[in-house]
DNA sequence: GTATGTGACGTTATCTCATTACAAGATTGC
DNA sequence: GCAATCTTGTAATGAGATAACGTCACATAC
């Protein structure tokens, strides 16, 4: 099996619940949420759903919102292999969409490659209305 | 004077305090560090950092880097009217440099625009290693 | 089988980051 | 003066994250 795919077999039972707990949210959650959520399935402490979600954000499955603290399961089928991730959070309703762009990344790396940065990870977070909520 | 423009004479004593510290250290500072460094001048609370702080972000002055949870002075004369600001953070020196470019503002435009999203506020922050910390 | 290493797990305590709530001064406009 | 507004001071609390410790299950080596 490749890898870098994670399937549901290849994870704990506590990645598992904090995995479940994100996919059943509409939006990002946060670590002290899920531990909340999950006090019925035996979680007493914070470190527990750190330690999940530790795991998840390193197999991919999983990404953190920095702007928000918070966590939010991949809906984005095509990420895996893409480093460079634009969140498009709505203020009002709380989703996050999440999408890659080829012309986004590479202005980045070369804005980077002019300066002789050596690029680890980038964090591009957008913050405003989405459709839905703005003809509400 | 330009309303938009806030020089030292427009700011309290709190905000000039903070401010100075943000002006002197080479890096982001946490709220809490600024508290420390500024408990002789008395400082005795977290929240008359944050006041401080907040204004200083409203101004312009100071911006806030949300992978860090910390604020670096604005060092980028030519920010002020762009909103699309990008951070290059060394991981090892802490340094931060502050870009902004039109090709990066316009694509990340673009792509909010065809979602419909409303945007207000972009983060952007890469991490990485500095061209001094690598040669070294 | 036993030793050893490794990874996940549980628990407590502690640390860092940020805000709420309330009171007291200072400033401005009338 | 007086009200409105802004800034400040202080205490308490809420929210996010990690350190340090010990235990358990399982795989591998001998
Ligand atoms: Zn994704
Ligand atoms: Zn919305
Ligand atoms: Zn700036
Ligand atoms: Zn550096």
């Amino acid at each position: 099996m490749n890898e870098h795919v994670h399937e549901t077999a290849d994870l704990t039972k506590n990645q598992t619940l904090v995995m479940g707990a994100l996919t059943r949210s509409k939006g990002p959650l946060s670590a002290y949420t899920i531990l909340d959520q999950l006090r019925d399935n035996g979680f007493r402490a914070p470190l527990q759903v750190y330690r999940a979600l530790d795991k998840l954000v390193e197999f991919g499955l999983v990404h953190r919102l920095e702007s928000l603290n918070a966590f939010v399961a991949c809906r984005h089928p095509g990420c895996d292999g893409d480093d460079t991730i634009a969140f498009m959070i709505c203020e009002r309703c709380g989703q996050v969409n999440e999408i890659t762009d080829t012309a986004l990344a590479m202005r980045l790396k070369q804005l980077a490659g002019e300066a002789s940065f050596a690029l680890k990870k980038t964090t591009i977070e957008l913050r405003g209305i989405c459709r839905t909520c703005q003809v509400a």
